[in-house]
This record gives structure tokens, C-alpha cells and sequence, in this order.
DNA sequence: ATAACTGCTTACCGTCGCTAACTATTCCCG
DNA sequence: CGGGAATAGTTAGCGACGGTAAGCAGTTAT
């Protein structure tokens, strides 16, 4: 008995491989869009972007970081995270003090207030996507994680 | 017959449920940053923005559109639409023109330049995603496929 | 005929990313 | 030790991309 299909009818490895152009196309465009919805998603009581808070979680997890580390981890230049950084110590989420053994340094740790908003965000902000994602199968959520993780390979490479 | 399991063990539908926010942060840092690589990857010969390509390429699949179905097809405002379909002008790549019925509305129709270069780059923007999915297996690309349908009709919803 | 609505445009603003050029510190080598 | 090279961040300025608010011109309804 034939459980649900996702969309598409068995394909063969050789067809399948024809099909590469359009599998990009069709990744593109639907990143793209992706994109702007989850840009347009945040909550609205919170002022943090999505770069932000993406700094904000890489310092929730590793208390204290260089900028020049934040930057390499978000893949952004040094300049873009300098930018970010200001932003959320105006906030009061970070705070920046030199870096003791080589004062060229800064590095940038997390507030309590800083804490909070990632717990607080985290719950509310992947909310409206993990939403989106709860009435799929296994199978759509298996393809959706594997995807991310060639994603973020494609995107690092 | 149990065809190769992508990457995961075999979990139980139970188990996926509970990892649905994990998988919904890992989708979207990966979407954020195969978004960011993908922008930076148009070729240097080529003027045109992600953004306007779209847009170029809706016009090649319908000869004529009017400004707001094409807003309303790339999710954005209508100030956004005018923007990028000013520069499609400017270019050459469109032609505007008025309304016959309702002259409010403007007609945007693509030139014979526009259908060269969609075709053009759709062969060479799009090749060097491809060129990353190429070593992909056929399930990976099969995930992928489902992933990009999932999104698309997320971001959409 | 006039009021309300609609489709597009203009003006302005914010985010996010980049490069180039600069400062401050550290490292290395003669 | 001293002085140039390298490194970490910052500042300045630019471009792409998105939004809202307000205005204008054409259309519809009363």
C-alpha cells in the first residue's frame, strides 16, 4: 500500500540528473522568497534583526567572542558585524571591553538583558515558522532538514 | 524494500515532532545564508539584481503583465515593483505601456534584449548552483526538490 | 457631478552587505 | 632595541533591496 507521495512520481537517478537546472532554478527562487518572508516575520515588539539575533545566539551559546570570530562565524566582514555589534551594545544586549592578552581585540560578551531577549526569541520568533512546519510528514521534515544542511554547505563552500 | 535513508537514523514520527523548532532554526540560518552566497555569485558581466531577473523571467513565461500582478507575484509592495521595473526600463529590457481598458493600470511586456538575457542567464546564473548540486545523489536532490516546494509554498502562504 | 476607490508613482527611510582607507597594536627581523 | 610588516577593528561611503506615507490620475458608484 502506497503511503502518500510527497509531489513527485518515481524518478530515475538518470532522469533525475537532467533535471539539475530546473532543481536550481527552483532552490533559488524559493530561497529568495523565503528569505523575505522570514525577514518580514519577526515580532513586532522586537527591534532586533534576524543578523542580530543571529550574533546574539552565537554569543548565548559561547559566552565571550572576538568580533573577528562573530564575522567569520556569520560569514560577513569585519565592517558589517562592527556595524552589528554597535547596534546591540546601544541596546544594551552586548557589552565590548579590549582583549587582554592582545588589546587589538574586542571582545564581545552578552548581557543578562542580552540572555533574556534570545530566550524570549527564540520561543517566539521560530514560532511562526515552526509553525508552518508542524503538519508535515517525517518524510517532508527529513527532506527539509537534509536540504538545510547541503544549504548551509553550498553556502560555506 | 527500504531505499537509502537520506542521512538520519530511522526515527520514529514521535521523535521528529519534538525536533521541528531545531529543525525550523537550522532552516532558517541556512536560508539566510545560501541567500547571501547566492547574491553574491551573479556574474560580473551581468547588471542585473537578483531581484530584476525574477521579474524578467515572469515577463518571459507571460509576454504582458500589469505592474501590480507583478508585485503581487514577487510578494512586494508596489513602490518596490515600480523601482525595479524603472531600471528594467532603463535598461531595455522592458517597455511600459499604459492600460487599454483601465489606464491606470501600466503594462510591462519584455523586449527581444530582455528574452536574450533571461536566456542567456538563466544558463549562466543558475550554473553555478548547479555546479554545486551536481555531486548530489539522487535522494539529495530529491530532498532538495521537496524542501524548495515546501518553502516556496510557505513563503507564500 | 462628486465622492470614494484603485493603480501606480514619488519621496523618504531603514537594513544589510560590501570595499577602501585609517588607527592602534602586535610581531618579526636585522 | 628599533622599525617595517601584519593584524584587529573602525570609519566613511556606496549599492541593492525592502518598506511606509502621501500624492496623482483614472475609474466606479451614488
Amino acid at each position: 500500500m502506497l503511503t502518500v507521495m510527497p509531489t513527485a512520481q518515481p524518478v530515475t537517478a538518470v532522469e533525475t540528473t537532467s533535471d539539475i537546472p530546473e532543481v536550481a532554478s527552483v532552490l533559488r527562487t524559493s530561497v529568495m522568497r523565503m528569505r523575505r518572508r522570514l525577514a518580514n516575520e519577526r515580532h513586532p515588539d522586537n527591534d532586533l534583526s534576524l543578523g542580530s539575533m543571529a550574533v546574539l545566539g552565537a554569543l548565548y551559546a559561547n559566552d565571550e567572542m572576538t568580533l573577528g570570530a562573530l564575522a567569520a562565524r556569520e560569514r560577513v566582514q569585519p565592517p558589517s558585524m562592527t556595524r552589528m555589534v554597535n547596534f546591540l551594545e546601544e541596546g544594551g544586549y552586548v557589552v565590548r571591553r579590549p582583549g587582554e592578552t592582545d588589546r587589538r581585540q574586542v571582545l564581545v560578551s552578552i548581557t543578562d538583558k542580552g540572555r533574556r531577549t534570545v530566550r524570549k526569541d527564540r520561543l517566539s520568533r521560530d514560532a511562526w515558522l515552526a509553525q508552518q512546519l508542524v503538519d508535515l510528514d517525517a518524510d517532508e521534515l527529513a527532506a527539509i532538514r537534509t536540504a538545510a544542511s547541503i544549504m548551509e554547505r553550498i553556502a560555506t563552500s
